[in-house]
DNA sequence: GAGCACTGC
């Protein structure tokens, strides 16, 4: 490849000139005074004249004369540590295909690196992009907008993000984009060799998502057939060596290292003495020895739930008023403030407020953030100093044999520790007290957080790899690989779903599951859905199950909050209750105040209607007929029908009169989830969720008819293949009763979606 | 008669 040949800026240069730098000093004629990049080399480029390219009077990509407020940050920008890096940045990245780079908090490396790596790909000439990924929405777009301004352009055009519901991009302008890393996965599933992109940047590599873990698989792969591509995966310290062997393309080879120092104050660690037999307590203790023996500065304290968090503000606010009750000069007044997710996005707010102020010549007043991990990685309070770290968090575990993940209160890894220490270091040195001691920090946490790609069902990530064209699951190179038996459950459930065929090959109806936004039951549920002239219904159904809880139930409202549920619930099932709420919810969306006051969540219900927006697209660009019926009878059958498309996997059956029920094959004992709406308790159940937390529970159940498991799922339903026990009985009686009679209809399970549509367009 | 760590498509 002749870099003197792509470079457009080279051309009007004879030929012993190219390449040589741009001639310096300014006149009438000079090419360098209108052209900033005049004689730069795509993938030759050297720092001092990208330094030069920013201090130009002309935007380097607009060529527009710069705005005051780029001259402004632009200083700040040179403060950066990595901005000292820049001559070092540029050689290592010229050389090599594949760069690991560890940057700690501050380092600017999120927002320089891909801005060094456009100078150097040039990627608006050749009609390609710079991406970097980003574990969460928010991050993708609150970056983009930074390096917007840095860049002083528009955002949306020459810089932009791309992330789920939003494409802030413009095509053939926008060379710098920032998009989540599940963005990145989907793209790679229509376009394998990702050819739009010069260079790939994966930020946040340490954090393990699931979707990074599989993009660093494919990117390792890529690297081989695509020479003009390069990779850059960024990460925190602890993870380096890591990525950097695995990424070392040659046997003992290692990808080099790129390092850049972080800028933020030291925190100083304490330890206890002595274990903990009770962290909430410990914690509640800690505060308030800190708000009364510390200076002055915030407080962040690690919990794992909103219960144990509610709890905890309570008791920390009723001490803390205790002791200025005893002696109001002893101590400054103190708000203590609740932060998890599910918390409305106004009270979240708070803790973005100042400390509380001092009573008149007393003491200063101090905040109290009481967080779960949301404060470790995806929320940045200022201000704090110190942090309390009873050292657990709520973490996921899949067990496959029974297919379930659950939420386990578990011990953090030394990594997460370490973050949440950095956390009392942003503004100003601080502290951080662990309640643990340091020989358990030392010898009984791990050293790092358990990748994603371990703890979760991977049917969906299996059907994705399987559309990427990947063929030997097990063999594939992942930086950590999953359980063998998580990928063969997964293989199984798609197997029987359709989606692969016996010999693991995507099926055409496999091909359209994988491009729908949605777990693999919900995918087929929603595409065999017009066979029973129901996809209008099924399609909310989907978009409500695919968005978080939508019923609210404040602790001191459980009753009227109750009450609200009770008049929109269809005792005939709580798929039909989601159906039913949702068309309330639409029809009312004029007044403000319905969500309110029927306890729903709007926030949830305004993404349902986004995600069936989205839903619905997909359906029309593959064909899926968005159909419905009057026959509300009939209607309520049908939609009961293409639930079991989806979910025969999930079914339960009662055992006696006690609200027992035994789930089909994995016979596990169940009980109906409180929450759950039926008026009485069928014998056959459909179940969406089996949640472990005081006991079993199945969630969001619907009565089926026993017969319709044979019509639509015959192939799981091969009575053979079934364990010995009460249910099998219950099978073989209903199966003998259905040989009396003549007929039988196709298995929908395993009929191909298209072939069926050409089969009626046919007729 | 009870929950929902956190993301992402």
């Amino acid at each position: 490849m002749s870099g003197a040949r792509d470079n457009p800026y080279l051309a009007h240069l004879p030929p012993n000139q190219r390449g040589a730098g741009g001639p310096s000093g300014s006149g009438g004629n000079d090419p360098a005074a209108r052209e900033p990049l005049y004689g730069f080399m795509p993938r030759r480029v050297k720092a001092d004249q990208v330094r030069k390219a920013l201090d130009h009077d002309l935007n380097a990509f607009t060529k527009q004369p710069h705005s005051a407020q780029y001259k402004k940050i632009l200083e700040m920008r040179r403060k950066l540590p990595v901005y000292g890096q820049m001559d070092e940045f540029y050689e290592m990245f010229s050389k090599n295909q594949i760069i690991v780079m560890v940057g700690e908090t501050g380092s600017g490396k999120t927002t320089q690196i891909p801005q060094f790596v456009a100078y150097s790909d040039l990627p608006h000439t050749r009609g390609k992009l710079v991406a970097c990924t980003q574990p969460r929405r928010v991050a993708a777009m609150s970056v983009a907008k930074r390096v917007a301004d840095e860049m002083d352009v528009q955002l949306g055009r020459q810089v932009g993000y791309s992330i789920r519901f939003e494409d802030m991009t413009e095509p053939g302008t926008t060379f710098l984009k920032y998009m989540t890393d599940g963005m990145l996965l989907r793209e790679a599933m229509n376009d394998p060799n990702l050819d739009r992109y010069s260079t790939i940047i994966l930020d946040e590599a340490h954090e393990r998502t699931l979707a990074t873990d599989i993009l660093m698989g494919l990117l390792k792969a890529l690297a081989k057939k695509r020479s003009d591509l390069k990779i850059i995966i960024m990460s925190a310290t602890l993870d380096a060596l890591k990525f950097q062997k695995y990424f070392g393309l040659t046997e003992e080879g290692a990808a080099p290292l790129f390092k850049v120092p972080g800028r933020t104050h030291p925190v100083e660690v304490f330890y206890t003495q002595e274990p903990e037999p009770d962290y909430v307590e410990a914690a509640i203790r800690t505060v308030l020895m800190i708000h009364r023996a510390e200076d002055p500065g915030d407080v962040l304290l690690f919990l794992t739930g909103e219960e144990e968090i509610e709890d905890a503000c309570r008791k920390i606010k009723l001490e803390a008023d205790d002791l200025v009750n005893q002696d109001p000069d002893s101590v400054g007044p103190l708000v203590c403030i609740p932060l998890y997710s599910s918390l409305p996005p106004q009270q979240q707010q708070r803790i973005f407020d100042a400390p509380p102020a001092a009573r008149p010549g007393g003491p200063p007043g101090r905040k109290v953030v009481v967080s779960t991990n949301i404060a470790e990685t995806s929320l940045t309070i200022d201000g704090i100093v110190y942090v309390v770290d009873p050292g657990f968090s709520k973490q996921k575990v899949y067990n496959p044999r029974i297919r379930v993940e659950s939420l386990l209160v578990s011990p953090i890894s030394k990594a997460s520790a370490q973050q949440r220490a950095g956390r009392a270091g942003r503004t100003r040195p601080g502290k951080c007290f662990r309640l643990y001691t340091e020989k358990d920090f030392m010898s009984e946490l791990e050293e790092q957080t358990h990748p994603e790609i371990l703890k979760s069902n991977l049917a969906n990530t299996v059907l994705e790899l399987v559309k990427l064209g990947i063929k030997d699951l097990v063999r594939f190179d992942y930086v950590d690989a999953p359980a063998p038996e998580t990928l063969m459950r997964a293989l199984e459930l798609l197997n029987y779903l359709a989606a692969l065929d016996d010999e693991g090959n995507l099926t055409p109806l496999g091909a359209i599951m994988a491009e729908f936004p949605l777990d693999p039951q919900l995918a087929k549920m929603l595409i065999v859905s017009p066979e029973f002239k129901c996809s209008n219904e099924i399609l909310t159904i989907t978009a409500m199950l695919s968005v978080p809880n939508v019923w609210i139930r404040p602790n001191n409202q459980r009753r009227e909050a109750d009450a609200a549920k009770a008049l929109l619930t269809v005792p005939d099932g709580d798929h039909l209750t989601l159906l039913n709420v949702y068309n309330n919810y639409v029809q009312n969306k004029h007044d403000k105040n319905w969500t309110w006051t029927h306890y729903l969540s709007a926030r949830a219900l305004a993404q349902a209607d986004n995600v069936r927006a989205q839903l619905q697209r997909s359906m029309e660009r593959f064909d899926v007929d968005l159909v419905s019926m009057t026959d509300e009878r009939k209607l309520y059958v049908n939609i009961r029908q293409a639930l079991v498309c989806g979910f025969f996997m999930q079914i339960a059956h009662k055992e006696g009169e006690k609200g027992n029920y035994l789930t089909v094959k994995d016979n596990q004992v169940v009980a109906l989830h409180p929450s759950c709406g039926l008026d009485t308790q069928p014998e056959w159940v459909i179940f969406n969720e089996f949640v472990l937390t005081t006991r079993p529970y199945i969630r969001m159940v619907s009565d089926i008819r026993p017969e319709w498991l044979f019509e639509f799922a015959a192939s799981y339903f091969d009575l053979a293949s079934f364990p010995d026990g009460e249910t099998k009985r219950a099978l073989q009686r209903i199966m003998n009763k259905r040989a009396g009679k003549a007929g039988g209809r196709v298995d929908a399970g395993s009929s191909d979606v298209r072939d069926a549509k050409k089969r009626k367009k046919n007729k």
